[in-house]
Parts: structure tokens; C-alpha cells; sequence
DNA sequence: AAATTTCTGATTTACGTACATCAGAAATTC
DNA sequence: GAATTTCTGATGTACGTAAATCAGAAATTT
């Protein structure tokens, strides 16, 4: 049997009531009984049952999850793990209120974080847009003392107290490496598709691609869809047709959907080598169909329970292993993906699964 | 406010015994009284707080890990991951104890499980022997009703509830793919190594990986490194000198030591691709140092909290998501390496990190 | 030494559920 | 209609911790 808060008492040889002013923290105990009782709590090895404990203070963590709208395949799985993580018989006491915005808004982000911060909540969690209002709103939130995560998409450091999401830069890297594998030994042209550079983690991961191909690779001037699924084909389609000797396409973030819309339509060989960000039905679809290579992906379920992790322990104000919250970088060949109900929205989405934005 | 039992009383205009009664499924409750109370339970969504209830039952779950010893750092690694639920104040209320029995030796597995046996516990995980003496100390775990699931190496899918670890036809069909792309477009030769291949992990392993080259590559004779570092090290330089011109070389499983080994010793430039399993010290380094270029890795952390989750279930008989539970097979290339502590036992073993077995 | 302040003990209630007991009501059988 | 049997209510205790109250002891100050 684990020893309880009595056998402390009893060893210790205090009453209950000064066990628990030792075990939280509270006035009213000579620092040599204090001392005392904690020797008695390690020489017993005594170890608190949070679950009785959160169940006597019947505590709750109410907290704000602030995602963006849009038909973004990505985010409405994000969005599907946060209902997920909603429904769950709140086990783990937490209690959240979810809130979307519309999708790069900065000014948006900023007045929900607001609105966020009048309902005290003991945590916010954030997709966030690298805007000053969206930097701006966040230290009112720091001010205002409350942990706030940010998801997916980082602002500074030192605008939040986490950031449950992968290092763009490395996955650009990892995009990078594959790559060079892939096209062959012989120097090639490769083509990099981005939705806009004004996002920050495109940019990090353009980065970490450039970097890691160094000057092996002529790395082609990066296209930019601008999130439209239509001209974002045109652009592909006119890529293929005028650089047939393109060896490499390397989508780092949106605009999936009409980069494999193209490669559908392409009647010669696709390029040698055709890597993609996040899992996605399409992207899913597209990797079965051997129309992409690799699709690098973030677990938006882990990174969901990993940001709610987090945000329960700056609440409590236990410290947290950053290095245990890092997310990983999954590569996913046709050969390892995982099963759909396993993934993020996959069984979510009507058929005719190539189709719909990124 | 969740609903409490209580409001399923007052809902329902029955007392708490009654309620308490239709929940926990006790007999002396009329039809009818069962239906309303029921209607109740669904009407104002009441969820049974599970921390609430396992403290009132003080529901303890004994559960047995059999593990193998040697210096296989996978293993070893297995092991942290299961003392650290060990460890961990058992919030979950999981009671592991841990039975480490000499690897490769099928009739110490069947006795360490007919040990188990008469110890009555709620579940039993086992990294299995593919014997038939494991077989049927299996089925006389089943026959005692005891839940049994085996971890990383499974037995036959009728002798046991559950297999925690990964797809390992996937795998071999994973590294074929990567190699494939890897060596480039021309036909080229390709070395396989194994420990032995009486294990069904490594079997299945080569199995898919065959299948995914198909004919594209000359696959050579497998090497049989017998899990001895210094024969593999000999397998492999040998294997360099006399075909300079093998492409790539996989390894399946054991023996990364020795093949490491050989490589950094090799004075020509390496294989052009060359792909291992199971992310270790050694591993680790040999990625980071350009002699390995990927590592299929499961992730044994997942696999014992996936064990101890189904354990669980089937210990209270609740239904498990078979997909939920898989493992996924993770490849890492030197760019997205996760950091060390957060992967497996890497900052256990004593520096000189490119040594030890496997 | 008296007055004050600071500690400590004893006790109680609560959290949400499990489980046991006993009495009494309702339904069933004879 | 009496004797069962089956159901239901009322009540209490327990799990391990939190938190509050109040009384009394100990230490400190005047």
C-alpha cells in the first residue's frame, strides 16, 4: 500500500492538519517541524494521489483554445483532437472553451485573445499569426498572468510561455535531405511551392531546405499560391511545362490540393521527387495514388495534449520538460502511413478525397 | 458542473442505491427502474468520474512485464520506458512488476509466465520467443484469464489479446521503399543483415522489403550476423571488399554495432545508402555521423503506455480502439532527430557511444 | 509575569463514487 | 389474505486529500 498524508503524520509525529500545511505550502509551521515533516515524507517516500487531491479541491482548468477557420484540411484536424480533448470525460479536470477566428486575421487573433483574457481562464492556447496587434495582445495576456501556449504557429519567445509545435527549420532540413537522396547523385533543378512567405514557419522551413541542400541543388525561385487552390495548379502546371527537366517539388505548407491537382493532370513522368507538408486525406490520397514521395507531418494530436500538458503545469507552476513536450518531425512514406482513424481528420472528410484546400 | 450520481437520482426520483445499483450493473433493480434511471444517465450526460471512482474502490492493477536481458540497447531502453511507469506515482494506479529473463531463450519465457500466473495479476505484457513452448505458456495465461499482450515481438494472433509494437511487413516494405529511392534510378545490389532469421520480426521484415524493391535491385544473400558483433563487423568488410559495387546495405535488426563498426573502419567511400532499425546510442551516432543515412525506429515508450492502456481495458473489460493502439513506424534521418532524452535510454549508456550491441 | 503572537493539534466537512447493511415497500406466490 | 420473494430507500463508511475552524500550547514580546 503507498503510504497516505496519515503515515507522514504518524512518522513525523504531528497531526494531520500540519502534514497539509507542509504538503501545500501553507503558514503556520516552525521551520524545524516543517523540516521534520519533510524528512518523514522522504524517508516514506510518500507521493501526493493527485487524483484524490484534484478531487478534494475539486479543481478545474478552464481553458481558451483560439484556432483558425478555413477549410484548411490541417486545422480542422487540429480542431477535431480539441473536441476530442473537450469530449473526454474530463478525467484530467480540464475544461475547455474553444474559439475560431477567421484565418490570417491578426486582428482577429488579437481581439479573441482579449476577449480570452476576461474570462480568466487558467490557460490560453494559441494558433498564432506573426502580427505586432497578435504580439501585443499576447503580453496582455502574460501581464494578465495567465500561461499561454502558442500552436502550430510560434510568435517570439518571448510572447508566450510555450510553443507546442515542430522547429520548421529542422523539418525544412529534413525536407532538404530527402530530397538530395531522392533526385540522384547528378546536380538537378527543384522546385519549392509555398502559400505565402509571409508566415513565419514557411519560412523557417525554406530555410532548413536551402540549407540543407547547400549549392547541390538549383533551388528554382519559390512559387507562391496564395493559399488558392486554382492558381496554385496554374503555377505548377506552367513549372512542369516550361522546366520538363525539373528533377524535384518540395510544397512546404499549403496549397497541396492543387499541387497533386496538377501532377493528376501532367500526362509525361512528375518529377523525380515530390515532397509535402502534413497529412492530410489528400496528401494521404496522393502518396496511395504515387503521386508524392514523402509527406513530412506534425501530430496535431500530440501537439494538442502536449500544449494542455503544459498549460497545466504553468498553472500549477510545476516546471515542465521542454524537451519532453517537443514534437516530432514524422516522415511518412506510402509504405508507412499510418491507419486513417489513427491520423488527423482523415475519416472526417466527404469522399472524392483529392480535393478541397491543402 | 459535470453531473453527479446524485443528479441521476434526483433526475431519475430514485435514491443513490438504486442508481448505484444500475451502474455498477448489481442485480436487484426492477426492468423498468433500470430503463428510467438509464434515460437519466443519458438525459443529463452523466460520465462516471473514473479518478473518483478508482479512489473509492482503490482499484489497484497488478500488472507483469517480461522482458529479455542482454545489452541489446533497444531493450534496455524497453525497460526505462517500463520503470518509468513503474515509477510513476501511480496516478493511474498501476502496480508493474518487472521480470527480466535471458534473451533468445524460449522455455525461460514460458517459465517466467507460468510464474506469473500464480501471482493472479490483472495483465501480463511479454516480449515473446516465437516458440513453441511460449505458445503454450501463452495459452495457459488466457486459460487462467488473464489479459496478455506481447510487446515488440508477437506470438501467433490466437494466443494472445493484444500485440503492442509495429507492423513489421510495413517496415521492411518502408526501408525498401527508402532504399529504393535512395540508390538512385539504375539497377544496383543490395546487402541485407540480420541477427538470424529464426526471429518472425526479422522474417517479416525482409518479406517487405523484397517485396517493395520487387525485382528494381539485386537483393543479395542475407548476412547472419548471429547477434556477435565481431562476426558482423567481419560479414560486413568482408561484403565491402569483395563487392565494391553494393549500393546498399539494410539492416534489420541486430548487429548495428558491428556494421557500424566496419563502416567507419572502411576506406572507400561507403554504400550509397545505408538504412538500419531501431533508434539506440549507436544509431544515433552513426546518423549523425553520415554512416547511416535512415533509422526505422518504433517507439518503445509508446508501446509500453500502449501495453499498460489495453492491459487496462481488458483488465475492466472495456472495448479497446485496435487502430488507436498501433504503433507507428517512425523514420528518422539526421535531421529530425528527436532530442536524446526524449528517445530511448540515449543518455543512459556510458559515452564512447558508438559501441555496445546492436 | 502578563500579554501577545506564532505555531500546532483535533476535528469536521467536502470531493464523487463504491459498497454494505437494514428496514420497509411493493410485487408475487400460495 | 398471509407468506414470501423481489425491489427500493435510507444511511453510513470508505478511499486519500484539501481546507477550514477553534482551542490550546509554545514561543516571543512587552
Amino acid at each position: 500500500m503507498r503510504p497516505t498524508v496519515h503515515d507522514i503524520a504518524a512518522e513525523a509525529g504531528v497531526s494531520l492538519a500540519t502534514v497539509d500545511r507542509v504538503l501545500n505550502r501553507r503558514p503556520g509551521v516552525k521551520a524545524a517541524t516543517r523540516v521534520r515533516v519533510e524528512a518523514a515524507i522522504a524517508a516514506i517516500g510518500f507521493v501526493r494521489d493527485m487524483a484524490a487531491a484534484n478531487l478534494a479541491k475539486s479543481r478545474v482548468y478552464p481553458f481558451t483554445f483560439i484556432l483558425p477557420a478555413g477549410d484548411n484540411s490541417f486545422m480542422r484536424g487540429l480542431e477535431r483532437h480539441v473536441r476530442e480533448a473537450m469530449a473526454r470525460p474530463a478525467a484530467d479536470r480540464v475544461e475547455i472553451s474553444l474559439v475560431i477566428v477567421p484565418p490570417f486575421d491578426g486582428a482577429a487573433v488579437a481581439r479573441a485573445l482579449d476577449a480570452a483574457i476576461v474570462r480568466e481562464p487558467a490557460g490560453i492556447a494559441v494558433v498564432a499569426v506573426d502580427a505586432p496587434d497578435v504580439v501585443d495582445a499576447a503580453l496582455r495576456v502574460q501581464a494578465a498572468g495567465i500561461p499561454l501556449v502558442t500552436l502550430v504557429s510560434d510568435l517570439g519567445p518571448s510572447c508566450r510561455d510555450h510553443f507546442a509545435g515542430i522547429d520548421n527549420h529542422a523539418a525544412g532540413r529534413t525536407a532538404g535531405s530527402l530530397m538530395r537522396r531522392f533526385v540522384g547523385r547528378e546536380r538537378a533543378a527543384i522546385a519549392v511551392l509555398a502559400g505565402s512567405m509571409l508566415v513565419r514557419d514557411h519560412r523557417d522551413r525554406l530555410d532548413g531546405f536551402r540549407a540543407a541542400l547547400s549549392d547541390t541543388c538549383d533551388v528554382l525561385p519559390v512559387l507562391e499560391g496564395q493559399d488558392d487552390p486554382a492558381a496554385t495548379e496554374r503555377l505548377i502546371a506552367d513549372l512542369l511545362a516550361r522546366h520538363p527537366d525539373v528533377a524535384g517539388i518540395y510544397s512546404l505548407g499549403a496549397g497541396n490540393r492543387g499541387l497533386i491537382a496538377a501532377l493528376q493532370r501532367h500526362d509525361r513522368p512528375r518529377p523525380r521527387a515530390v515532397i509535402a507538408h502534413e497529412l492530410t486525406p489528400h496528401t494521404r490520397a496522393a502518396l496511395e495514388a504515387d503521386l508524392i514521395d514523402a509527406v513530412l507531418n506534425q501530430d496535431a494530436g500530440h501537439e494538442v495534449r502536449s500544449a494542455i500538458r503544459v498549460l497545466k503545469a504553468k498553472a500549477d507552476g510545476i516546471p515542465t520538460v521542454e524537451a519532453q513536450e517537443r514534437i516530432r518531425i514524422d516522415i511518412f512514406l506510402k509504405d508507412n502511413l499510418p491507419f486513417a482513424d489513427d491520423a488527423d481528420g482523415l475519416s472526417l472528410l466527404p469522399s472524392g478525397v483529392v480535393g478541397g484546400a491543402n
